[in-house]
DNA sequence: TAGCTACGCCAAGGAGG
DNA sequence: CTCCTTGGCGTAG
């Protein structure tokens, strides 16, 4: 190959070695054919610093370089922020230390600052000269430009068994272009026994744990996936694999040409990271907890169920799947790696089914992150925004967290105090993403805020931002511009990447370990939200003689009543448009601003229930129902309410539901309680009488009381994350040792009662009322 | 390999009757 | 025994 070659490159992963003297990069890519590239760069640490904020070409930045000038945030002049030499960096860095001066961009790893500026716009190019080493390209002195390109990534799914208290492996099933479970210490797999399960995968068996080890290794190089997934595949699996590795001498090479994978514990979480080099490994439920709806647990057989309607073979959890796991293993070798498989290919399944994948890419392309990163919110937003302070000639400062104290308390969403009650044809609008369009009309910003200038935008909330330069609103100008791209080119997995990055904004500045953090900067963006909210519901109020019943944060709900003049949707545009419109001279008129906010008229509900707070008749904030026509039945849609929440049991979700429903079509409710009672008590509902609740700590760490589930967790030798427990006779249970009678007056008074009363409290009945004369089955 | 606040509910456990 | 505060969890936005 010559020197002349171009490479389409999507980064997948990156490694580098800080020693004294020496800093090394690499980067593992794969082209747009499918090659993979391995760019190796060699350095003095210095250079890259140079590189960073001046140059677009890597060998270029090697050459004569004249440095920027630059200035803090706060105005003050920095004298030394390019190094020839790593002794003037730390000359330099020390020096800025003593004189309590932020250090230029000191604790933003080159590379990552490197790999961001050229991801941002997607993927990269690299030239120069190249040579072949078997499937792997090996560039040495590249030139690198960012380039947008979506190339082709093979994927592997992993799944493995354990005996988990003999600490060993059984099997070790892969799911890529081959199909292979690699099995241990088993050789009864007559043909007639494999023939008879339909066995659609290879199963290699091997002598002893050492040889499946080296064999799934050698399958793992010669398959060479670019991304390997799995469920809990890095805290499990992983760590598991190279337990294994440790104990039996056998090198974890799971990386591209041979390279060892590390693992290692990360500090405060406890959870365990892990690189491989040339490849990515992303864990599914991660990302699905990350980035998707979520899910009242993250087993593989609950999500498998929810989004493809298939369970596993083994549906048991806890002790009694490890035994179940062990007896398949001891008595059907075939069935048993079966299952192991199968594990492998649902995790698959929900991974493309769910557009995992696209959705990571795109996210990449526009936080600057590796494909695998879940949130990292702060860094995604140094990634945009210091490339283009630096280019204004600006330094940030370094995070200071320590010196903001957690109790300064920042305001939220504005929420309106909503009347408890049952409402025909109301209206909900939502702002369009409402705190970046706040971010774009008052240009706030955090450069823009803290240097003087004459030419200033002042909001409602106070504080005032220079118009330029000013940052922020510009980056979120390009974004609203690339979603609404986005939305056109029908891809939305770019559009909705895209709002997660932005709606991440206002966290970032109210964070306290972002360098970024400013009490002003955040309580600006969330008063101005207030403001913008109560001015909108003033005219709504004042221009159509219709109240606004709720609102939260950047919505409204405006009620027609039952005998609307006209269309709902028709009044719903109007109002939307009209509000839209009214702010805009308001924001011109008052501030001198440019409006980016946009109120949208987002759905009708015929229908609209807001509850009782408990034992009062005030309506309840966050918790609602509206329903819509369908069929000659209603479609109901919960928010908060216990029929949403999965620490409530399916009888009282279902209990919620069909009371609410029958409200609605106005149907009568002392029958369907009173029968709801009776089977309840009759035992016929037991197995809707489940809590699910997470522990959220350490189990030793609850010392303030014991909760329900912490007091069953306690009866379990190894407690899951998720709880499962029902309330009995003596007290709390779990599901996997449930000995006592169910306790009916408990779910009675606990899970019925106070549905049923939030609920009738608005048609003046009352629980008590309507069972009374049924007392005697509440037992002696 | 560190986004935010507001809100409601249950059960436990302490204060006081 | 009742009343009240707090811890814990899940949720809306």
């Amino acid at each position: 190959m010559d020197g002349t070659t171009v490479q389409r490159c999507f980064l997948l992963t990156h490694s580098s070695r800080d020693t004294v003297n020496r800093f090394d990069v690499e980067l593992h890519a794969i082209n747009d054919s499918g090659m993979h590239v391995h760019i190796t760069v060699r350095g003095f640490r210095p250079l890259f610093f140079v590189l960073r904020s001046v140059s677009d070409d890597l060998t270029a930045a090697a050459v004569e370089r004249k440095a920027l000038p630059l200035k803090t945030m706060s105005g003050a002049d920095v004298d030394c922020c390019y190094f020839r030499t790593l002794s003037a960096m730390r000359n330099c860095a020390e020096r800025l230390h003593n004189a309590m001066q932020p250090l230029f961009e000191s604790d933003i790893h080159p590379v990552d600052r490197y790999l961001m500026e050229r991801s941002v716009n997607g993927g990269f190019e690299a030239v120069g000269p190249a040579v072949l080493y078997g499937k792997t390209i090996r560039m040495t002195n590249p030139r690198i430009r960012g380039l947008t390109v979506q190339p082709v990534l093979s994927v592997l799914s992993l799944d493995i068994e354990t005996n988990v208290s003999q600490g060993v492996l059984y099997s070790i099933a892969c799911a890529g272009k081959r199909r292979v479970v690699f099995i241990v210490g088993k050789s009864v797999f007559s043909s007639e026994a494999v023939a008879e399960k339909r066995v659609t995968f290879e199963i290699v068996v091997c002598r002893d744990e050492n040889e499946l080890l080296i064999r799934f290794l050698s399958h793992l190089e010669e398959e060479d996936p670019d991304i390997i997934i799995g469920w809990n595949v890095i805290d499990f699996d992983m760590q598991f694999i190279a337990q294994r590795c440790i104990a039996l001498s056998v090198p974890f090479a799971a990386g591209r040409e041979k390279s060892i994978a590390s693992i290692f514990r990360r500090k405060m979480k406890n959870r365990t990271a892990l690189r491989i080099d040339g490849r990515v490994v992303m864990d599914v439920p991660t990302i699905l907890r990350t980035y998707h709806r979520p899910f009242e647990e993250y087993s593989l057989n609950f999500v498998a169920s929810e989004l493809l309607g298939k369970t596993k073979d083994i549906t048991v959890s806890g002790a009694e799947k490890i035994a179940a796991i062990d007896t398949l293993y001891a008595n059907d070798p075939v069935a048993f790696c079966h299952y192991n498989m199968e594990d492998c290919l649902l995790t698959r399944e929900i991974f493309d089914i769910t557009d995992t994948l696209p959705n990571a890419i795109e996210r990449s392309y526009r936080s600057g992150h590796l494909l695998d990163r879940c949130g990292g919110s702060i860094a995604a937003f140094d990634y945009l925004y210091l490339p283009r302070l630096h280019r204004a000639g600006y330094v940030a400062p370094d995070a200071v967290s320590f010196s903001h104290s957690d109790d300064v308390a920042l305001p939220g969403g504005y929420v309106i105090e909503p009347h408890a009650g049952i409402y025909d044809n109301v209206l909900v609008f939502d702002f369009r993403s409402l705190y970046p369009s706040i971010i774009m009309s008052f240009g706030i910003d955090p450069l823009g805020y803290h240097i003087p200038s004459d030419d200033r935008i002042q909001g409602p909330a106070g504080p005032s931002f220079s118009r330029k330069p000013a940052i922020l609103p510009g980056i979120i100008g390009e974004l609203l511009d690339a979603r609404i791209q986005a939305k056109r080119n029908n891809n939305p997995h770019l559009s909705q990447a895209i709002k997660i990055l932005m709606n991440s904004f206002y966290g970032v500045l109210g964070a306290r370990t972002c360098r970024f953090f400013s009490t002003e900067l955040a309580s600006t963006i969330t008063r101005t939200g207030q403001y913008i909210l109560k001015t909108s519901i003033d005219f709504i109020v004042e221009s159509t003689s219709y109240p606004v019943i709720y609102g939260d944060t950047d919505s409204l709900f405006v009620h027609l009543g039952p005998h609307c003049s006209g269309e709902p949707q028709a009044i719903g545009m109007k109002i939307a448009a009209d509000v839209t419109a009214y702010l805009g001279t308001i924001l011109r008129e008052r501030f001198n601003a440019d409006c980016a906010l946009l109120l949208q008229f987002e759905t009708h509900f015929t229908k609209f229930l807001i509850p009782a707070i408990r034992g009062t008749s005030y309506g309840s904030k966050k918790h609602y129902c509206g329903a819509k026509p369908r069929g000659t039945g209603l479609d109901l849609f919960f928010k908060g309410m216990e029929s949403v929440r999965s620490d409530w049991t399916e009888l009282a979700k279902e209990f919620q539901y069909e009371l609410i429903r029958r409200i609605f079509l106005n149907e009568p409710l002392e029958e369907y309680v009173r029968n709801t009672v009776t089977a309840v008590i009759s035992g016929c509902m037991d197995d809707k009488l489940v809590y699910k609740k997470r522990l959220r700590k350490r189990l030793e760490e609850y010392t303030q009381g014991t909760p329900p589930h912490v007091a069953a967790a306690r009866m379990l030798d190894n407690p899951p994350h998720l709880i499962k427990y029902c309330q009995t006779i003596d007290g709390p249970q779990p599901l996997e040792k449930l000995t006592s009678r169910l306790d009916y007056n408990h779910y009675i008074d606990s899970q019925l009662q106070p549905i049923a009363d939030s609920v009738l409290e608005l048609t003046s009945q009352s629980f008590s009322r309507i069972v009374s004369g049924q007392q005697e089955l509440f037992g002696e």
